[in-house]
DNA sequence: CAGTATCCGATGCGATACTG
DNA sequence: CAGTATCGCATCGGATACTG
């Protein structure tokens, strides 16, 4: 594999050997988002083989992209980024960039699935739009598909420091409730739709105190109108 | 394939389902460095074979990442770049970046070969120092390994609207004349090592009236000192 | 020149089972 | 949980030959 593109010196030869191969890129959009073991690269990326992800976790720190230290206390290891790895974040984000305003028509139901929106919205909140006080939403999806990696029922609680992920009731009084269509509400996430149009439509409902329900929306990020936004990727502890 | 990274909806992996194919990317160079034929383009990419490379060109096209146009005059078509394709240069420079930055080490000697390195230095030529007049320069290459794509004499003629590459004498007084280690030259071009080494050393000579020498050398990107320069990747008539 | 067609060997990778 | 080992098939892609 590392002789993939032999007898060319180009740059851009030196970095796609390393970079393009399958499931790489989507791998190293985990790690940028913070992936630090080897079960969250497997949710982030849960259709790729364990052999395969471990095979390309070695490829990837033969080739200085990561490094791999074994985890005091507990069993396996944490892989993390090395400057080198850190050098591909604009390679993610022009990526990123190119599929928010040419990949849209791509999004087929297959790719629909509520765990990576949950913790897509987790890993892209706009964290210096956090609130002061707690803020509990709980999602509740219809349209949902795949079942296995797709729970219909989520919260997130969001506190000035951090946005949790939850599959269980937090215990906490629920702020806002959104009930959505899937499908709908992935596509207003991502900004290739409004959503004026999707709460007009009825395919998203939003229910809770109206201060509440914009802060829960801007700490998400979701807009009244189609919008291309730059998604960002920093790492941010799972 | 298309169906590759099934079950994601980011856009990350909608940008890569279409550009993290093998020799994808380096296609993707040649197109956007102004490659149109399909002779162009293997020039570019000796090494893919020609049933790939015109698999790969169906599957951008349906990608609706190039368009196909039958030539007028002779067979065959030209391959050009949607403003979709176009899209991908930002991925493209990001990758030239990183290569620039950390893959000197994986440049081997099988890397090497005259062929690049002339055309790299016209379609990474820095147009607006070409002079007024014409600039005669012949390079003639130590150290060369694959004989094949590797010519040891070549010629750029540089005028102030272009500059040509030729394997022949071209015919017109040589200005400048260049004598180098092949591995020592593109380290030098890609920025990798200073000139003033390499002329120091003596792996690099470079004879010539003292306003040609330097007119040549700020025209093909020649700096003293090693640099990190940001290829551009911008389409030239071929 | 600008590809297409066919063959066939290498390997990529998914599935399954196993381990500390 | 955090991987490793093994097997077997599918497909990728290189080599060669053919075509308008």
């Amino acid at each position: 594999m590392s002789k993939d593109y032999a007898g060319d010196f180009c740059p851009v030869a030196k970095a796609s050997e390393v970079f393009a191969q399958r499931w790489t890129p989507l791998v190293m959009r985990e790690l940028l988002t913070g992936a630090r073991r080897f079960n969250d690269l497997r949710n982030g990326v849960p259709l790729m083989s364990r052999a395969l992800l471990a095979q390309r976790l070695k490829e990837l720190e033969h080739a200085g992209i990561i490094e791999t230290v074994p985890c005091a206390g507990r069993a396996g290891h944490e892989y993390r980024l090395t400057v080198a790895g850190l050098g591909f974040r604009p390679v993610i984000e022009a990526l990123s960039l190119w599929g928010q305003v040419w990949g849209q028509g791509r999004v087929g139901p297959d790719d629909l699935n509520t765990t990576q929106l949950v913790w897509g919205m987790r890993h892209h909140a706009h964290r210096t739009d956090f609130p002061d006080r707690r803020l509990v939403v709980r999602f509740e999806f219809r349209g949902v598909r795949r079942t296995e990696m797709s729970r219909r029922v989520w919260w997130l609680v969001i506190t000035r420091a951090d946005m949790e992920v939850c599959v269980k009731y937090p215990g906490f009084a629920e702020d806002v409730l959104v009930r959505a269509d899937l499908g709908a509400f992935t596509r207003v996430w991502l900004g290739y739709r409004g959503l004026r149009d999707a709460l007009a439509e009825g395919s998203i409902e939003i229910e809770g105190k109206r201060s509440d329900v914009v802060a829960f929306e801007r700490c998400v990020g979701l807009f009244a109108e189609p919008t291309v936004k730059k998604l960002r990727f920093e790492p941010v502890a799972v």
